[in-house]
DNA sequence: CTGGTCATGTAACCAGTTACATGATTAC
DNA sequence: GTAATCATGTAACTGGTTACATGACCAG
């Protein structure tokens, strides 16, 4: 039993992302929306402008996000806030315990699921080079906070630490 | 330069993961497929009919999956198996590089990346109440094979890990 | 004056979702 | 006999993708 009027689902992951970022980053431009997106370092989330600009527009017509034109010149933009629908929404996905203990997506974890489709050799070598390669290849969110960086980094390390114990059970 | 005469992209996730799951239960139905998707721990594929009996009819189409029919007395059933351009295939997808080192989706990332979103307060709360969810409620992916399971807590136990390392970080 | 960035959007497409529909077989 | 499971599929919908298109502003 909700107190709401409206049936109020919940937010999807990219929807409660778009809210945490207009949240954070002030009143802001879709494309600024975007550009978070596109930086991030999952490439699960294209950043699109044909996923972004219809899902602010649908966000607009929910009632969760205002918008208001601005003009810096002659050049015309958008800025985006949230109402405060918009902000009881975005705290109902933070503090959501179902979806934040969601496992999600992981490649290497399905990889290492089947991995008895792998020789040991082959195992080994493939968990080796593709650690490396996201070591050393997958860029931290760009934000002012310098400890997103550090967490960033943080939670590379772990996954390395993750796939490396898994493999020692496989090999074992 | 591929020595392939066909085009040859590569596989989605949801695609390798039908492979993998072919391969290793041997000639089997596309209702086993569902199933092995709709007991995986993350929720991320629903195993839906609407999404699994389109995908094999697509991967047949393209010559990657051979289907024969049986019958077991009067039920009738589609027995699945990889071809030699299957085989192929399946081998890119597991030893693929890019894609193994992607970070993929964490409902939890996300949101700690918004961390200054939370009082500190809140944000140990949440992360305690999710981490005890997460170890009680994720089902592991059901196998006959016994380091299945042990794999998955492995899984399990490192994220915790991250996540509290995380929040230390942020709290600190 | 050219290339990069800021800025907004659309159109065709694709792959997934939920919900529905059917029917045989098995276990109680 | 009835509920659960095995088994297959479709239809309407949703929400992403790529690719295209336009235009202002700024730095070299």
């Amino acid at each position: 039993m909700q107190t709401q009027g409206k049936a109020e689902k919940s937010l999807t992951e990219l929807e409660g992302s778009t809210l945490a970022i207009i949240k954070k980053d002030g009143p802001c431009t879709p494309y600024h929306v975007r550009d978070v997106f596109k930086c991030s370092p999952s490439d699960i989330w294209s950043g699109s402008a044909g996923a972004v600009y219809p899902l602010i527009k649908r966000l607009c017509k929910n009632g969760i996000l205002k918008s208001k034109s601005d003009s810096v010149g002659k050049r015309k933009r958008t800025l985006l806030s949230l109402t405060r629908t918009g902000e009881r929404a975005l705290k109902g996905w933070l503090l959501d315990i179902e979806s934040g203990a969601e496992i999600g997506l992981d490649p290497m974890r399905s990889r290492l699921h089947s991995s008895t489709l792998y020789t040991k050799k082959e195992l080994r070598s493939y968990v080796k080079k593709t650690m490396q390669h996201m070591m050393n290849s997958i860029p931290a969110p760009k934000s002012k906070d310098p400890r997103v960086a550090e967490i960033h980094q943080v939670w590379l390390s772990h996954r390395r630490a993750a796939v490396e114990e898994v493999l020692e059970i496989i090999l074992r």
